[in-house]
DNA sequence: TAGATTGTTAATCGATTAACAATC
DNA sequence: TAGATTGTTAATCGATTAACAATC
């Protein structure tokens, strides 16, 4: 019984921002109380799933015939997920996507504040893009340890991606998100998540396949 | 029988883009043929996993001793992905994120081509952003209808979005690729990926977790 | 021929769903 | 009390992995 730390599986993990947003429009109309039924209808899921999601976060039992609590339930996803205390990130690479996540201010909501930038074109650095200054790329590794950041955003192109990503680690960072469309060979001791469009677009394609 | 034509899980389907990065690789290297024992060892997969989804869309069988052909195995994957033939897409929303995307001209690599681009910012309609016409976002329906374009990509503010996606269905776009910060409802018979954000880094937070 | 590698059948694993007793 | 909704145990489903005979 060592194991108090409850672990959500992946599949758990992809559903729960999904609550929370269908728990925040909930609370905007002001919807006091929801029940897993609720929800799972709302979400097009399996109402015990989304009861088992939520035994799993929720700091306090749902109630028979009444549900759960709107409020608790988003206090409790955004603890959950670490929404609520936000970590440092860099991005590297200041190129159309680059510039894009800088100039989303929304990450903010996901307890993710990016406090530097990297490029490799004397033309950006110096620069301020949406108050982030961007650094050469050549001091990424001194910079990134001084600053003790532990999330890197790579948005490079494909070429470059690999060997930023490990002058990323040897400042000090432990988790890469990774935009460049390719993957990364990286040690188990980092963590990446690969955001990798093209294989979202072969889902997209595939199912507009048999629909046609 | 009647069911020939093979249909991949999704798992296979966010596999087979990586397949082809790395035969792609070993093609500019000069190899000429791979084993799947090779392909599971360069990407950390299980080969009898990888063997699986090569039969599941090789035109041709494995050899026994040899493998599979490269370049044979590059077209079946293009192939069977949809990326051989291009389909024509629009895309709303030219902000940050919209404009980079316009701006990646890696797309065409996967079949997509992006014909046409939406904005309610009068600021930018008629203006050109990588040789792609924004017309206004009011003409959506009809300009869609118009161009028979079956795919639309959403960058659109999460308020705007859930209205933006059904103007396109109205046009009789069957495909919506979104990338705005919240769930769509829509029709069954449209097919709906969602690229959410928060989810991904939801996933990457946990790991960090894990791993600090 | 010998052995690497294939494709397939069976076992395992994990996640989803169904059934149901407990309870506010 | 009656019934909606909970949490849990068991059944189902699908994907991954292991075992192995077939073969170039």
């Amino acid at each position: 019984m060592q194991n108090k730390v409850k672990s959500a599986s992946k599949a758990t993990l992809l559903r729960l921002p999904r609550y929370l947003r269908y728990l925040k429009e909930q609370q905007s109309n002001g919807v006091v109380n929801v029940s897993s039924t609720m929800v799972a209808e709302g979400l097009n899921l399996n109402a015990v799933q989304v009861r088992k999601d939520l035994a799993l976060v929720s700091s306090v039992a749902g109630k028979p015939k009444l549900g759960f609590v709107v409020s608790e339930l988003i206090e409790d996803i955004n603890s959950f997920l670490g929404y609520d205390n936000t970590t440092d990130a860099v991005i590297v690479g200041v190129g159309g996507l680059g510039s894009a996540l800088l100039g989303y201010g929304g990450f903010k909501n996901y307890g993710l504040n990016i406090v530097m930038a990297f490029d490799s074109n004397s033309a950006l650095i110096g620069k301020k893009i949406n108050s982030v200054t961007v650094y050469n790329a050549d001091e990424i590794t001194e910079e990134v340890q001084k600053s003790n950041v532990k999330i890197g955003i790579v948005c490079v192109p494909k070429a470059a991606a690999q060997d930023v990503a490990e002058k990323l680690i040897s400042g000090g960072v432990r988790a890469i998100w990774n935009f460049a469309p390719t993957h990364l060979n990286l040690p188990e001791t980092v963590a990446v998540k690969n955001e990798d469009m093209a294989a979202s677009l072969a889902i997209l394609s595939k199912r507009l396949e048999q629909i046609l």
